[in-house]
DNA sequence: CGGGATCCAGAGCGATACTG
DNA sequence: CAGTATCGCTCTGGATCCCG
């Protein structure tokens, strides 16, 4: 998530365009491996929230580690509300905050993009593969 | 980059649901720490070619060894593409696919969000920080 | 039930040095 | 000029155990 003492070293040498690309930034955030997954589950209930076990179930393959991790950056980041009801058995609650579900239309779009082409991606790596594999025959 | 041994794994384990969410797929590749910016960097070029020299100065910080990973992931995934002049100082230039372009349009939209919101973000953290370090005085 | 703490393997990435 | 090879650090993320 790009540390602070990166950012401070770029800062003391001098060059401040860092700053201007809060894109990485957001990058570091949503390229961690769960973060656009909870997002998604997220919007996909609709205003409604979601409890912990329920996001694990829906989100396969995920540790509680790393669903409690997500979800605490996601909290800090202001992108999830999370609601704590103190029974005995405690029950904790997710949802989109207005910011997240404002963040999930260019995910979406990303998404989307990612549904159409990731195909054509593979199959740019595939003629890659077979063009390394026999050796080097151009003409004929 | 969601090595081939992990999803082996999972279709093993016998749930097919990851091989159609393709965008943790794409979000391993933009979300490695260049690439977004190779990107962009070409993007603004127009349908310009750019050298890999140039590459390099317009993206700060970068390392050669990591423009030159992150150019043969981007080509592989035929979303640049490279030419080689083979003068005796080699010249390789650079350019977007019609593929890398269309990625850069959801790509923009991330990046318009992320300079538009991400005060909101440093703007949440900034609040939960302020919590902890007060105790905890809620009234008054 | 929800989540914190610890340990550990692996990937990302930077610095440096060498090649055609 | 453009790239490859090696080393080493750091950070991610998974497994496991423990707590309220």
């Amino acid at each position: 998530m790009t540390s602070p003492a990166t950012r401070q070293a770029k800062q003391a040498r001098g060059d401040l365009f860092d700053p201007d690309c809060p894109t990485r930034r957001l990058l570091d955030r949503i390229g961690t491996k769960w973060t656009s997954m909870v997002i998604k589950v997220l919007a996909d209930a609709g205003d409604g929230e979601v409890r912990f076990a329920d996001l694990r179930r829906r989100t396969p393959g995920v540790s509680q580690k790393m669903l409690s991790v997500t979800l605490q950056s996601l909290t800090r980041d202001g992108l999830i509300a999370r609601r704590v009801e103190p029974t005995v058995p405690p029950k904790v609650h997710y949802r989109l905050t207005d910011l997240g579900r404002s963040l999930n239309v260019p995910l979406t779009a990303l998404r989307d993009w990612a549904e159409a082409h990731m195909v054509e991606i593979d199959r740019a790596n595939a003629v890659q593969s077979a063009e390394s594999t026999r050796g080097a025959n151009r003409s004929t």
